[in-house]
DNA sequence: GTTGTAATTTACCAACAGGTTAATTAACCA
DNA sequence: TGGTTAATTAACCTGTTGGTAAATTACAAC
């Protein structure tokens, strides 16, 4: 796989349960057990996942007793969401058409009841 | 891998080839074949990277005679956009408390002014 | 029809992803 | 000390990714 941040970034989030997991997390800090819990999967694979999200600084992991407390590190997606910025005109674009496209027909109609 | 449309966006954008070739595209419908001029990499491994952003839909295909024009469907971004703008806050919160902080300094300094 | 160009398909390969079970580490509790 | 809980590591398996070279399809131009 690509080490640039931006490609760590995306395949990180590019699963679902890495997602989820995140979207956990926007609740606040918890544990590894706790955030397995919705999940039906073994520990090892959410401690995979974790360490997906961390090598990706999208989850940062303190230390409490046999506790690794796992928290939000959100800055990463800052990049992401410069990087998808460059391309609202393309996705807007097609709107904008039916717009056009949409005043026309009213246009139309007006004239139809004159 | 995740069929989820998210995901699929996601995992097709996590690959700097394929983010190039978007960039690219958002110049202008082209060819395969200059589309893989930029990349030492050869025609095949273009024609899948094409293959996987098609599966994403983030291109599509037209046909002129011997040619597949590819062009950019920018649509599945919006959602990768909605996705990471919740998280917005959590990357600004830093900026916040600095803010704050400054804001802090700045009355400190208007007291010892006087 | 033959030749040239664009692109895909096929077959193959090495590396990686995402999961499992079993073993291990580390800390707490009593 | 021994037992419990939290979490990771190790070993393993399967399917997928990202690349290649070679063959094939499709079209155009002569």
């Amino acid at each position: 796989m690509a080490t640039d941040q931006l490609s760590l970034t995306f395949s990180a989030l590019a699963d679902p349960t890495r997602r989820a997991i995140l979207t956990r997390l926007a609740f606040g800090e918890t544990s590894v057990k706790e955030l397995a819990q919705p999940f039906k999967m073994t520990l090892p694979a959410i401690s995979k996942h974790l360490k997906v999200l961390e090598r990706a600084g999208l989850v940062a992991r303190g230390r409490d007793a046999q506790w690794r407390p796992c928290r939000l590190e959100a800055k990463p997606l800052e990049e992401v969401a410069d990087w998808v910025e460059q391309y609202r005109r393309f996705w807007e674009e097609r709107l904008d058409r039916l717009e056009d496209y949409l005043r026309e027909l009213q246009a139309q109609e007006k004239n139809s009841d004159v």
